[in-house]
Formats: structure tokens, C-alpha cells, sequence
DNA sequence: AATTATATTTGGAATTATTCTAATTACAGC
DNA sequence: GCTGTAATTAGAATAATTCCAAATATAATT
């Protein structure tokens, strides 16, 4: 698992810019996110990053999740209670969840709609951000 | 703390409906959420329940949260990893959470805006739901 | 009203995702 | 190559919620 030079950079301006340090686990967590983008648990997570890198520990990939998280490489999504799933689309999007499936997919929102959306708010609001979750089937999961 | 009839009947009809018992506990709960809107936690519906009812134990109050929410008399809000809030505002809403005064705010929606945003999934996906909360700032919390 | 069957409540134990802690290891600047 | 700080690690701790088995309450039937 090799990471784009592109996003090389991106992952190390970031952490610069927060202070922060480049290492092994963030970069190679950083490349799997990217190679495989299905919205995978920290859990999940953790037991693919064991196939190249087999010391790591839950409690790193946790750590990396929340250094990436923080310095805005990826997102965090999360449905009801279930375990935070990291996203590393940057594009506004919302996500839909499939009940049948399990499956999560990335859908884009316009600026037009979002800005729909904060029309909406009362006077003297001020939203920072705005998560939208759909829940449904997807479109292999018709009757 | 009375359930007025209107939302007793509501309650009664609903839990018939689903071949479940009225008990003391669940119109409680009922009650004590229609009273204070607030959104609180199982946590504190616990502690307010205990007020009137100081035998009523947490898994009951769990219980009856969720029975509640099965029956569609109030909703699960999530926000992030925090814990479970429930309302009982039915109308199409979304969520504003204030992040200085971590005070939650009903966002009402209308027709056209969840058609809006109903509109912008790929095609073959149908969604049940739509989940939208907002974070920022609220009217009392600005600079 | 007493009896029976089923649903609900209860307290405590169990579970699950996540965070914390303290010790070890790695990295960046001198 | 040293030195100070940051990051990783394994395991313990935490927090919200669910599970469990026994006790109680409710509804249906006699």
C-alpha cells in the first residue's frame, strides 16, 4: 500500500501545520482509508492494518483515526449508536445508509442545498456544520 | 405531573396498537418528556423519573424509552458519540446543538426542503429517513 | 374474585466502543 | 550520537447501553 505523493503531501502539510508529527502508522492508516473507501470502523480498521503491519495496536489506529479526524483528512460518521466509521471524501456530502446491506454511500449535496439548509435556521443561529444521514435501501436491495 | 388525555389516548392507542401494556412507568416517562422538552438523556430522564416514582430503576427507564421511540411517540436523537436524547416533538424537524451552551433546539422542516433533499440521492436508492443535525452557535451564544 | 398466562419491571452483571495510563520507542533538532 | 518531546503500545478503566433471571404487575379466563 503505496500513498500518492498528492496525498503525501496533503497528510504531511496537515500535520505540520497542527504541529504534529509524520509516522508509519498515520501514513499507512491514512493510505488504507484512501484504497478502500467503504466507511470502515476503527475496528475494522485496525485488522487491515495489521496485514502490512502487524505490531500496530487498536489503541494507535484510534489515536491516527483522531489525529486525521482533527486535522481534517478524514471524517467521522457516525449512525445512532453504532461504532464511528471514518470517510476520507473532503467533498460536502451526506451519507445513506442501507439497512438491508450495511453498505454506506457517499452522497453529494450542492452548495445550493446546504445553503437551503441554512436558511432554515431561527434568527441568530450559526451552524458550523450540518450532518445529513439518510436511511433506506440502496439500490442493489430492492424487493 | 398529568399526561393530559389527548396524549394518554395517544399513548394508550399506540402501545395497543403494538400488543404492549400501559403501565405507570411508561406514561410517566411519557409524561415527563412532554413536559420539559429538552432533550435529555436517559441519564437525566432517570433522575427526573426518580422525583415521582423513586422505585423506577434505569433499565426500566430504558425500557420505556425505547418502547416509546419503537411506537413512534418520540424520537432518538443522536449527536456524535454522546448519549441518547429523546423528544417528543413528532412534526418533521431537524437538530441544532448548540456547542457553547450545549443546549438542542428543534429545527422545523418543511415539505419541500425534505423533497429537496430526497431528490439528490442516486437513482434506485429510497430513503426511509433523513437524519439532519446542525452544530454552531445559538442565538444566546455569540460573541 | 381467584387463577393463570403473559408482559413488565428490577438490580446487577455483562457487553461494547472508546479513552486513559504509564512505560517504551521513535523522531527532530542540536 | 545525545536530548527532549511526541507517538506508540498493551492493558486497565470508563461510560452508555443491553442482557439476564427473578420478582411483580397486568390482562384474560374461570
Amino acid at each position: 500500500m503505496r500513498l500518492e505523493p498528492k496525498y503525501k503531501e496533503l497528510l504531511n502539510s496537515a500535520l505540520e501545520l497542527s504541529g504534529q508529527r509524520a509516522t508509519k502508522q498515520r501514513e499507512h492508516i491514512y493510505a488504507l482509508l484512501l484504497q478502500k473507501r467503504n466507511h470502515p470502523t476503527a475496528e475494522e480498521v485496525y485488522v487491515r492494518a495489521k496485514e502490512d503491519m502487524p505490531t500496530i495496536s487498536l489503541a494507535t489506529v484510534y489515536n491516527c483515526l483522531e489525529t486525521l479526524a482533527e486535522t481534517k483528512l478524514i471524517r467521522q460518521v457516525n449512525f445512532e449508536r453504532e461504532p464511528t466509521r471514518y470517510c476520507p471524501n473532503l467533498t460536502k456530502h451526506a451519507h445513506f445508509y442501507c439497512r438491508e446491506s450495511g453498505e454506506i454511500v457517499d452522497v453529494d449535496l450542492s452548495d445550493e442545498l446546504l445553503e437551503e439548509l441554512m436558511k432554515v435556521l431561527p434568527a441568530g443561529f450559526t451552524a458550523k456544520h450540518i450532518e445529513i444521514s439518510y436511511d433506506g435501501a440502496c439500490n442493489d436491495c430492492h424487493d
